[in-house]
DNA sequence: TAATTTTGAGTTATCGGTAACACAATTAAT
DNA sequence: ATTAATTGTGTTACCGATAACTCAAAATTA
């Protein structure tokens, strides 16, 4: 490993004079600055971080928790996230919860020993506050992403989980369904919980009863409790249409569906929030409510990046963007028997 | 800031009891133990990673380079290395180099000046060599994923591209097509040269003629030349079928023939390698050559692992993944007018 | 020409840990 | 009871960088 003492050495000045040619501090006069250029490159020279870091007390690493790195929802995110950093000069480090507490824990554990610079934290849920509140205790900036978590106090960037979840409940409404199963994630989840408001809001508002049979929560990564399907296919009043209240358990209910012989949008229809992007440009399918994930984390790194930086700690802020409805194949006009 | 000083102070030990506590290293008395653990529960001590790794020379991290996070394929492998970089202890930093040689280059500075034990790596191309080199010259580890870089001797972990394009190609030969048009990724890329050779040798076993005017070659991540589809479908004789290299790619065909009032697969069929798991779960539709993405991440970080771990330079490794045809609607018999 | 300022370095201490060695107090062996 | 071994803990040096201070030589000013 080549360090600045080999670079000092080797150019015959002191290992001080070299840090100065590496971050232009000082005072140096051409002719050594030359000099240990050369020798840098000579030797393949590469400062190490992690003894600068130490040092400067400042790592200039931020940090991007998602909670699931295969659904395209986040890993847009993580583009507009990247790209806003890398705008700023900052480097990044992903990590990803998979939904999972603990995972979350090992990540903030992590986050904690590397010494970042800030986080852009979207939750698993309201439990995150835990987390969260270890990020403060030891004075790391953040910014919540996606989820609002009770109990916090920080900048935030959101969905407008509620209107959507109306809009989408509302679409299906309008083209005939009264019997609309909701296919929720927990309950312990932000977003989860605006969404299951949007649906009632929009049964109350058209004068629809809600019927709490209808009603499932499950994880929000992957849909696979058989036995909650079974009861609601086998329903005296069986649903006609199903809001999955992400993208993922969209597809699990789908798959599931199929298994047991059933169609979309023929037998029933299924509406979720979250659009795939690449697939549905080439085979518009589902029916969303699409966020602007981008958005998301280019705004979610920026609010970051402004906070670390402004010396004076300005009042929190929540910005709250809007999805669009976007009306594809898998909602179908309700044909009466 | 709290450090084992403080600890060490508040339980009226020395640091390095501090350290031994920590480490579970050395001889202590059950008492110190439980008086220093119990300071540093109280103070809410985590350990300073970058000081530990700085006097131990291992970081106890490990990389993963890919080259699109928003592809599936890419995620999918994500999420494969970084379950068996977890299964060993390992901490993992991701890095997305969006296909593009200066965000590579400022990944692998970022790599080496973090000194991360071990790099698996997704090149961009022939020209990532450099970089490579790069890791060879600091004595890096890595193992080198999904494209074969020439002048590089290291573990790696393949699909089979050159069978999987036969498969495909000939796939659309069984179904009558004999004008099928490749609109490949860079020549510079180990997998488009192979599926390039899969294609030809598809139809040369086949006894079908080559028309070069029918290859295209484009960047992986995005199809977004206009002008080559057009000379394509103004072609005297034009294509029945496309062979889209890679799923991104055929993202960005069917968009473009689309939008020129196009459909897949009345009007053409469409092909490609890589999966979109999720959303053909949903809805089926491309017929694809699905790759185990999720043991390309698994298997290569444990070659990776392996490599870092085992004390005698074990000869390279070379692991070749078969890819699963899936038929599915994108691609249809065609039918002679 | 002497006094002052500027320039171009070098020295020392420090960031937060750990390895290697040292050493007093017990405990065990002879 | 003396010697040897073990146990528990402290001291010092170092990992690779940088901040703060120092200082001789050169340049500038009076």
């Amino acid at each position: 490993m080549i360090t600045i003492y080999d670079i000092a050495e080797k150019a015959g000045v002191s290992a001080m004079t070299v840090s100065r040619v590496i971050n232009n501090t000082g005072r140096i006069s051409e002719a050594t600055r030359k000099r240990v250029r050369k020798v840098m490159e000579e030797l393949h020279y590469i400062p190490n971080s992690m003894a600068r870091s130490l040092v400067l007390q400042k790592t200039h690493i931020l940090s991007l928790l998602i909670t699931d790195i295969t659904n395209p929802f986040y890993t847009t995110i993580a583009r507009g996230a990247e790209d806003a950093a890398k705008r700023s000069g900052f480097r990044l480090l992903f990590g990803n919860s998979d939904e999972d507490y603990a995972k979350e824990k090992d990540y903030v554990d992590m986050i904690l020993s590397t010494r970042v610079d800030g986080v852009l934290f979207a939750p698993t849920g309201d439990h995150s506050l835990e987390h969260l509140q270890q990020l403060q205790k030891h004075n790391i900036p953040f910014v919540v992403l996606d989820r609002e978590v009770p109990g916090i106090e920080a900048d935030v960037v959101l969905g407008d989980s509620k209107e959507g979840a109306r809009k989408l409940v509302e679409h299906l409404i309008g083209i005939g369904h009264r019997r609309i199963a909701l296919i929720n994630g927990s309950q312990d989840v932000s977003t989860a919980r605006l969404r299951h408001l949007g649906y009632r809001e929009a049964h109350t508002l058209n004068g629809l009863p809600i019927d709490d049979s209808l009603i499932i929560h499950v994880n929000y990564r992957d849909f696979h409790d058989e036995s909650a399907l079974e009861a609601l296919l086998q329903h005296p009043s069986p649903p006609t249409a199903i809001f999955a209240a992400n993208n993922m358990l969209a597809v699990g209910v789908i798959k599931s569906l199929r298994q047991r012989g059933l169609q979309v949008p023929q037998d029933i229809s299924v509406v979720c929030f979250d659009d795939f992007v690449h697939a549905e440009a080439i085979n518009p399918f589902l029916t969303v409510a699409a966020q602007p994930a981008y958005q998301f984390g280019s705004l979610g790194m920026q609010l970051l990046i402004e906070r670390i930086e402004s010396e004076p700690a300005r009042e929190n802020r929540k910005l709250i963007l809007p999805s669009e409805l976007l009306i594809r194949a898998s909602s179908q006009a309700l044909v009466r028997a």
